[in-house]
RNA sequence: CGGGAUGUAGCGUAGCCCGGUUAUCGCGCCUGGUUUGGGACCAGGAGGUCGCAAGUUCGAAUCUUGCCAUCCCGACCA
């Protein structure tokens, strides 16, 4: 059998574009650093989607809608985050066209120009808070939990599908509070949301953390995060979660009256994953077969393949299935049964690992006579013969299984890439060979996570939460510090 | 935006250095048949602005110049 997909060892980027492409989840588009998500990568984004929405949903958060472009003016009101996203914005200058008068196509219509130019939202924070503005006048107004599913542009320079592209998709959350404590503990909520869905449905470990001052959301007082790491020992950070004070309540003049009857500014607090998490499955748990997708998100659980010489042996076998589809059906568990005819059996079991389909039973006559289906789960490629009797509470469990194994992999891969380094040579060695995530002291300036930066490219991913405190000595200042951060290269 | 590479059918490619019949091969696609337990085989068939535009030449996929696009490595960032 050819590998489609090349090897991790060769060139990690094509590995994990080959994964992308051939297990049919995205492909190029025609506009530049966008991609067009394919059926199967989209129906993986909508099981992801949906489970995040119950979830808002069950902690008092409802959905809404804001336009995708913003006046210019609004992104000015806050100076650090006119600063953050000024520089990769598109700009919508122009509302018509019209037919070329030398007869090439349509040309820009110069008549048409905007007198007050719209940025295409690279997120909602501003166009947002101006309707909070009019929203909020009372504490009976508060808190508003409100969470938009939407599409953002940022101009990037550089590209990966669903990692870093022009336009992604998102949802943005944001809220408003009457006390900065409640806004903080609404930060802290929303990221445990984010890590329990990481870790439970995306089997997908993550550390819970605050970002150093300097990897701060623009226009944040505190930023929260979870952080990933990648089988090539690079971490991504999976998503954020931020305190943003009175910041833009100040910028847009968001007041309210409490209960003394005072006028005050609110809260707020904005957080935010992205397709990007679909990039992070991908390099995470993937091999050179193709995608490993974990059940409880899979497009697909599972897939029966029939396998046979004839039109009786076909009939005998779908007879024998479309009473395990129903049942698998009823279990709840996402099952097709391809009996299309155009494909042998040898190709859809490479497809469907390629696409990385949880489960597949394989039946054929000889299986029939012994009463059995060959199970063959993706994760670790092992083959069984399993009994037909009582076969879909077999798949269920191990489906749920499947799932486990996956974030125990994970896990132990993760917790084996946090390495200690007490001294410089140690850093630098631990970075250049096993990667992973470095806790290293650190004397809590800006200056030396710069300099850390530009001779290592690691940066700091997080303080991490409930950080023990132990006297230190900074990893390249060697100035006291009380407290390890984690250092890592980056996506 | 800097450095590197690439652009030939839906996909992957040969040919380019050294210009010369009808542009190579594989996959896929269509028709017919045989097949079906790890990407089937045989026969026949369809499918091309050789990225775009100029130039050199009797003649350009091939040489020259410009432009465009994509990928990789940087800087920027979810």
């Amino acid at each position: 059998m050819s590998k489609e997909i090349k090897s991790r060892g060769e060139d990690y980027s094509q590995w994990y574009n080959d994964l992308v492409l051939k297990g049919g989840l995205a492909d190029y588009s025609a506009v530049r650093g966008c991609m067009v998500i394919k059926p199967h990568g989209f129906a993986l984004w909508e099981n992801m989607r949906d489970q995040l929405d119950k979830m808002f949903k069950e902690t008092g958060h409802v959905n809404a809608y804001f336009p995708l472009f913003i006046p210019k003016s609004f992104l000015s009101k806050e100076a650090a985050h006119v600063e953050g996203f000024a520089k990769e914005c598109a700009v919508v200058t122009h509302y018509r066209l019209k037919n070329d008068p030398n007869g090439n196509g349509v040309v820009v219509d110069p008549d048409a120009k905007l007198e007050e130019e719209l940025i295409i939202r690279p997120t909602s924070e501003t166009i947002i808070w101006n309707s909070y503005k009019d929203w909020i006048k009372s504490y009976r107004d508060l808190p508003l939990l409100i969470n938009q599913w939407a599409n953002v542009v940022r101009w990037e320079m550089r590209t990966r599908l669903f990692l870093r592209t022009a336009e992604f998709l998102w949802q943005e959350g944001h809220t408003a509070h009457a006390t900065a404590n409640e806004a903080i503990a609404e930060t802290k909520q929303m990221l445990n949301i984010y890590a329990q869905f990481a870790e439970e449905w995306m089997a997908l470990p993550v550390i819970k953390g605050v970002k150093s001052a300097s990897e701060r959301f623009a226009g944040a007082i505190d930023t929260y995060c979870i952080e990933a790491l990648m089988q090539d020992g690079k971490a991504l950070q999976a998503g954020t979660s931020h305190f943003l004070g009175q910041n833009f309540a100040k910028a847009f003049d968001v007041k309210f009256s409490d209960k003394e009857n005072k006028l005050e500014y609110v809260w707020a607090t904005s957080w935010g994953v992205s397709t990007r998490l679909v990039g992070a499955l991908v390099m995470a748990h993937s091999d050179d077969d193709g995608l490993i997708l974990p059940p409880k998100i899979a497009p697909l659980q599972v897939v029966i393949v029939p396998i046979y010489k004839n039109d009786e042996q076909k009939t005998a076998i779908d007879n024998k299935v479309s009473g395990l589809v129903a049942e698998l059906k009823k279990a709840g568990v996402r099952v097709k049964y391809d009996d299309n005819d155009n494909n042998r059996p040898g190709w859809k079991f490479a497809e469907y690992e390629m696409k990385g389909v949880p489960v597949r039973i394989a039946i054929g006559a000889r299986d029939l006579e012994n009463n059995v289906a060959e199970i063959a789960r993706r994760d670790t490629k092992e083959k069984k013969s399993i009994s037909l009797d009582g076969l879909s509470e077999t798949i269920v469990q191990l489906l749920s299984d499947i799932q486990q194994a996956m974030f125990d992999k994970a896990k132990a891969y993760q917790q084996s890439h946090i390495t200690k380094a007490d001294s410089w040579e140690a850093f630098e060695k631990i970075l250049d060979s096993a990667g992973g995530f470095v806790a290293a002291h650190w004397d809590g300036t800006a200056e030396t996570e710069e300099a850390i930066k530009q001779k290592t490219k690691a940066t700091i991913r997080c303080i991490p939460l409930n950080n023990p405190q132990e006297e230190g000595k900074c990893i390249l200042t060697g100035k006291p510090s009380n407290e390890r951060v984690l250092f890592a290269r980056a996506y």
